[in-house]
DNA sequence: CGCCTGACTGAGG
DNA sequence: CCCTCAGCCAGGC
């Protein structure tokens, strides 16, 4: 499962999230041409290389449900990590969920034409 | 094959 | 907001 196409496709997507966003499994299942696949999604980020991807490092913090939730039962090791690196970069998590209206991340068309290139 | 398990989702109550 | 449930899809046994 290294080596695995879509899980670099995957990752290639979530290395574009900006900095103070966040986007759904689902949503990065789509942009990765997967879609219906958000459950891979999710497995393919427990998976992250340590050392990053490609030499860039993959925000695995910036992905949550589509319901804005932290994916980890509330109060466990990875709700308080992911918790405090969302925080950490100014995005406001209230209990155990963001507001995706503020902080959702909505590429624009040429935005997604830019994935494509690199 | 079937059966079960997920960093999931959408619809309903 | 909570919970349940049927769908979902890749993997493991």
């Amino acid at each position: 499962m290294d080596n695995n196409p879509q899980y670099e496709r995957l990752w290639h997507v979530v290395q574009l999230i900006p900095e103070g966003k966040v986007c759904s499994y689902g949503q990065v299942a789509d942009l990765a041409g997967l879609p219906g696949r958000a459950r891979l999604a999710g497995k393919c980020l427990g998976y992250v290389p340590e050392n990053g991807f490609k030499g860039r490092p993959v925000p695995w913090y910036r992905v949550l449900r589509s319901s804005g939730q932290i994916a980890f039962p509330p109060g466990s090791e990875a709700f308080e990590l992911q918790r405090s690196k969302l925080m950490d970069e100014g995005v406001l998590v209230k209990g155990r969920s963001v507001s995706l209206k503020q902080y959702g991340w909505q590429p624009d068309l040429s935005e997604i034409l830019f994935l494509l290139d690199h």
